[in-house]
RNA sequence: GGGGCUGUAGCUCAGCUGGUUAGAGUGCCGGUCUGUCACACCGGAGGCCGCGGGUUCGAGUCCCGUCAGCCCCGCCA
């Protein structure tokens, strides 16, 4: 291939087919890059060796043409060599070119010179074949590949069996919203595309396939984000008779061997975090230890200070907790007010601030800090402390949120490149509005310790669920699941399902439960953000060949479409737009 | 559903407090050039200023709406 020719393949004679790059024209000499998916190769024309014909050709060829060459692979003069090309020493001196299809003009750039700014995104979609073309999209879709086959080695190796399950399968009845498939045969009902293989791979195990993985697609139509498309794929693992232990060695594992693919670094075990640890020191459940920053608890600390906000925080039961931040008098007071912007997005209705200072205190919360408050936080000359007061639940997403920021604002040294993490025993149960939600999902097995306040006091009953987390970003989730079909019940009775909602809708798995189920769990890692967050990639639409839109449309081919009136005449359908109802 | 940013030549962008003929780089077309590699140099073509409405003597610029892309909140069991 082009981009594979070096100084021993000279002398040689070699026909190369690839795409024109880049054509510089000297007049009496022509340099065209040629390029395939290996690389580039500079290729000569020039009257002394190439044919007349081809010669003119050459005078011709655009950005982007197919073309074939042949020729003698020539070292380049000495001084003509370009080190920054892994074939720079040599080139191929074209005796005979064929255009083999001539393209248009592109319409976007495949060639980018350096300090040259990327296309929009919009073109960059609208013209996907062209944006496939460069190197950094080739590069990542080449990485995704060799990570996916190292996840099928690596799995197979522990023995485990890669099951397909179904793309039309059955609504959740809970979750995200599903992207529903109208039944012809079946006027009126609608298939569902699987949000996760979850009840699938449940039922393969109690059918006694007791280690089984599969690279899933899954399909979730909800709002999208930078880390978010409504189809993506997951390494869905899930194995029968386990402790979270024997998973957690078998996804390190693949997490080291995936790492030395993408060339991070993945030292195992582990480290491992209770979920209401991560909240309290952190403020999230995913958080990114490769900045040391922890929240304190300033609730004694500061709760004497004669201030009505403060205290009243207190005594309706909230705390008051912040950052100390060393150095962080350098920030200018809009800085200071842009961290309490970032609060108040994160839903905090304000964030306190202080500098401490060689004259005492500056900031909001200074009048407030008597010496003892000040030495309770620690805070020393030149820092700054920022505080949220109130419920944990309010708090906890601000400070995360400007932490995140702080990091950034004074580009605090990371502690380490890769952070790795397991957060453990997330809640079973949510509570908002007064309702109750599953933590994970409704198959998340409660901790043994805690089974018997699932009635009482659902709140405070920890599962079996744990999170993977790297450098922030949530790569897998998963728990034991409930094997027990009472005990299915008891937990889906408690999300205030009634036994005839629970039979119509989990019917199939409550029997396959009762019908000699093995205690199982597993786990569900996000393929893409591992690619995306290997290779350093700002978005999942870079490790996608074809990802869609933030309003999930597929610019290349122009999906969703409305559909024709005969199609909806066979599928029983009539279609309102236009109407909000 | 909400908030923010962006939309001007094929592409990337500039365009001031509203002012008369909307610019640059690159790409494209033509020309010169035998060692270039973001080749260089000379010349040329290329515009629904996203779309619709409004304010104004006058709108790329201000206002309202709308569409598209991106980021965030909600949402994502």
């Amino acid at each position: 291939m082009v981009g594979t020719l070096r100084r021993e393949d000279v002398p040689g004679t070699e026909r190369l087919v690839g795409w024109v790059h880049r054509r510089r024209d000297l007049g009496g000499l022509l340099f065209v890059d040629l390029r395939d998916r290996s690389g580039v190769v500079q290729v000569s024309f020039g009257p002394e060796w190439s044919d007349g014909e081809s010669l003119e050709r050459a005078r011709h060829l655009g950005s982007e043409d197919v073309i074939s060459v042949e020729g003698e692979v020539v070292l380049r003069p000495e001084a003509a060599r370009n080190p920054e090309l892994a074939t720079g020493d040599v080139e191929l001196k074209a005796r005979h070119l064929e255009l083999l299809n001539p393209a248009v003009t592109p319409a976007i750039p495949v060639f980018r010179g350096p300090s040259e700014e990327l296309p929009s995104e919009e073109l960059r979609l609208r013209h996907r074949h062209l944006d496939l073309r460069r190197s950094e999209l080739q590069g990542n879709l080449r990485l995704r590949h060799r990570l996916i086959l190292a996840v099928r080695n690596y799995m197979d190796g522990l023995g485990f069996l890669e099951i397909e399950t179904p793309i039309l399968t059955k609504p959740t009845p809970e979750g995200a919203r599903d992207y529903l498939v109208p039944s012809r045969v079946h006027p009126g009902e609608f298939y569902a595309l699987p949000q996760s293989p979850q009840l699938y791979k449940q039922v393969l195990m109690t059918a006694g396939y007791d280690r089984y993985f599969q690279i899933a697609r899954c399909f979730r139509d909800e709002d999208l984000r930078a880390d978010r498309q409504p189809e993506f794929t997951q390494i869905d693992v899930e194995a029968s008779f386990i402790q979270p232990d024997d998973l957690f060695g078998w996804v390190e594992g693949l997490m080291s061997t995936l790492a030395v693919v993408g060339e991070v670094d993945a030292p195992t075990p582990f480290p491992r975090m209770r979920y209401t640890e991560a909240m309290d020191r952190y403020g999230s459940d995913r958080p990114d230890l490769r900045w040391e920053l922890e929240i304190s608890d300033w609730t004694g600390a500061l709760g004497t200070a004669d201030s009505e906000l403060l205290r009243g925080a207190v005594a309706t039961g909230g705390r008051l907790r912040g950052l100390r931040l060393p150095g962080g008098g350098t920030l200018s007071r809009k800085e200071v007010e842009g961290l309490e912007v970032v609060a108040k997005a994160a839903g905090a209705p304000g964030l306190l601030w202080a500098k401490r200072t060689a004259e005492g205190g500056s900031g909001p919360l200074a009048r407030w800090m008597e010496p003892e408050h000040w030495s309770a936080t620690g805070a020393a000359e030149g820092d700054l402390l920022v505080v949220a007061a109130g419920p944990d639940r309010v708090t906890s997403p601000a400070l995360a949120a400007v932490r995140a920021a702080v990091i950034r604002a004074l580009k605090l040294p990371k502690v380490r490149a890769h952070a790795w993490l397991w957060v453990l025993e997330f809640p079973l149960f949510l509570e908002e509005g007064g309702r109750l939600f599953p933590g994970h999902h409704p198959f998340v097995l409660p901790h043994p310790e805690d089974v018997g306040r699932i009635e009482g006091e659902p709140t405070s009953v920890r599962s079996l669920a744990y999170d993977l987390v790297y450098n922030g970003a949530e790569f897998g989730s998963g728990s034991i699941r409930i094997h027990d079909a009472g005990l299915q019940r008891r937990v889906l009775r408690r999300l205030g399902m009634a036994d005839e909602d629970i039979d119509r809708k989990f019917g199939f798995l409550l029997e396959a439960l009762a019908s000699g189920a093995p205690p199982h769990g597993g786990i569900a890692l996000g393929m893409d953000r591992i690619v995306k967050d290997f290779v350093g990639a700002p978005s999942l639409r870079d490790v996608i060949a074809f990802p869609k839109t933030t309003a999930a449309r597929a610019l290349f081919e122009g999906a969703p479409t409305p559909a024709s009136p005969s199609d909806l005449a066979e599928l029983r359908l009539d279609v309102r737009v236009g109407r909000s109802e």
